[in-house]
DNA sequence: AAGCTTATTATACGCTTGAATAATTCCTGC
DNA sequence: GCAGGAATTATTCAAGCGTATAATAAGCTT
C-alpha cells in the first residue's frame, strides 16, 4: 500500500541552498539561535528536515554558510555605499554613515550577528570567517583613509593609516552595536552625526569638515 | 533495601548560589552556551542536577544571574581601576586603559559576554540587565569626563559631555571586542596606546596629554 | 541522643534534537 | 514515452535536554 506523499518542486542546487540559508537566518532572527532547529528551518523553507543534510554535511555547516552570508552582506553594504561618493572625502563619509544607518543598523542584522558571535571562540571555521571579514573591513577603511589623506594633501604614513583604521573601525563597531541594542535611546540621526563628529576628531580634522557636507546631501 | 548515596556537604544558600553561578560561567567559557547544560554545570559544581532547581526557578533564571555577574564584574573592574587615580585626568586614563587590558581583555570574559549577547533581543530580563549596565557605564564615563573638563578649565556643556561619553564608550567597546577576538593581531600595549591616542583625539586634546603620563607610570 | 526540617541525591519522565534510512516522486536523456 | 538517477519525503533512532518527584543524608534544636 502506497502512502500519500507531498508533491514537490525540484530546485537547482544554487537556489535551494540559498533558500535554506535564508530560512536559517529568518529562524535565527525570530527565535534566536536556540529556536533555529533543523525542523523549524525546514518548515520555514517549505521542505522537510532531511533535505538539509542533502545540501549540507550537517547543521553546523549550514550555520557556517549562513554566517558567511551575514558578514559579507554587512561589509558589502558599506562598501557599496562608499563607492558612490564622488571624491575621497565623500566616500569616507558615506562609508561611515552606512555603518550606523539601516539596513546595517537593524534589529534583525544585530540578532544575526549576535547569534553567531559566540561561535567564533568555539568553532575554527567561524573564527576564520570572522578574521577574513575583519581584515577586509579594515583594509577597505585603510584604503579609503589613504586616498582621503592624499586628497587632503596630508602626509600620513601607512602605519599611522592603519592605526586610524583600527580606531575608526572600533568606533563604528561600538556605535553600531550599542546604538542598535538600545535604539530607543538615540534619536534618528544622532548616531550618524555622532559618528561623523567623532571621526573628524579622530582624524584631527576641523569640525564640520565631514559632517557639514552631510547636511548638504540631506537638503537636496 | 537502601541504596548507596553520596555523602555531601550542606552549604549556605549564598555560597551555593555563588558556586553554581561560577560553575555555569566555567561551562560557558569552556564549551559555549550550548555546552552549558544543567548536567555539565552540576558536575562542575560537584553536585547533582536537581539541586539547581532548588536554588533557581529554572535554568534560565540561573543564566540571568550569571549574566548579571559577568557584566557588573566588567564595569566594576574599570571603575575600581579609575578611582585609584590621583586626579581627574589620571582617573580618566586609568578607566580607558582598564577596559582594553586584562582581565577585561581576556578570552574568557569575551566568551562569556558573547554567549549572553544574543539573549538580549529575546529575553526581557537580559535586555534589562544590559540596559542597566550600559547606562551605568555611560554615566561613569560621563562623570569622569565632566570632572576632567572642569579640572582642565574647559567649559563643556552637559550634552556635549554625554556625546563624548557615547563616543568614548563606543571606541572602547569596539577596541575591546576586536582586540580580544583577534588578540594575535595586536602587540602587547598596542591596544591601550591606540585607545589613549584615540581618546585624546576624540576630546580634542593635545597629542600626549593622556598617553605621555602613561609612560611615566610604566617606568616606576 | 532523638527528632524535625530541609538541602541534596537518585531516578524517571516526556519532549526535542540532529542524524540515518528507506521509500517515493520528479526530471532528464534517450 | 520510458528508463534511470537524483532530489525529496516520510519515518525511525538514539541521545540529550530541562524538569518533576520521592527517598535519603545532614545538621540544627532541644
Amino acid at each position: 500500500m502506497t502512502v500519500n506523499r507531498r508533491s514537490y518542486h525540484r530546485a537547482s542546487e544554487a537556489e535551494r541552498r540559498e533558500d535554506l540559508i535564508a530560512a536559517t537566518l529568518d529562524c535565527i532572527a525570530e527565535f534566536g539561535i536556540q529556536g533555529a532547529t533543523v525542523r523549524q528551518i525546514a518548515t520555514r523553507a517549505g521542505v522537510t528536515g532531511g533535505l538539509i543534510r542533502h545540501y549540507f554535511a550537517g547543521k553546523d555547516q549550514m550555520l557556517q554558510a549562513a554566517y558567511r552570508k551575514v558578514m559579507t552582506g554587512m561589509t558589502e553594504t558599506a562598501i557599496a555605499a562608499a563607492i558612490e561618493g564622488e571624491n575621497a572625502r565623500s566616500r569616507l563619509r558615506r562609508f561611515i554613515v552606512a555603518n550606523v544607518t539601516p539596513p546595517v543598523t537593524d534589529p534583525r542584522t544585530l540578532s544575526l550577528w549576535a547569534a553567531f558571535i559566540s561561535h567564533i571562540q568555539t568553532d575554527p571555521t567561524f573564527a576564520a570567517v570572522h578574521r577574513e571579514n575583519y581584515l577586509a573591513f579594515l583594509e577597505a577603511l585603510e584604503t579609503l583613509l589613504t586616498a582621503f589623506f592624499r586628497e587632503e594633501k596630508r602626509a600620513v604614513g601607512p602605519q599611522e593609516c592603519r592605526r586610524h583604521a583600527i580606531a575608526l573601525n572600533a568606533l563604528v563597531d561600538g556605535l553600531w552595536l550599542e546604538g542598535t541594542l538600545a535604539a530607543d535611546l538615540f534619536a534618528d540621526r544622532e548616531l550618524a552625526e555622532n559618528a561623523l563628529t567623532s571621526v573628524e576628531a579622530l582624524l584631527r580634522l576641523a569640525p564640520g569638515e565631514l559632517s557639514a557636507e552631510q547636511q548638504q546631501k540631506e537638503q537636496r
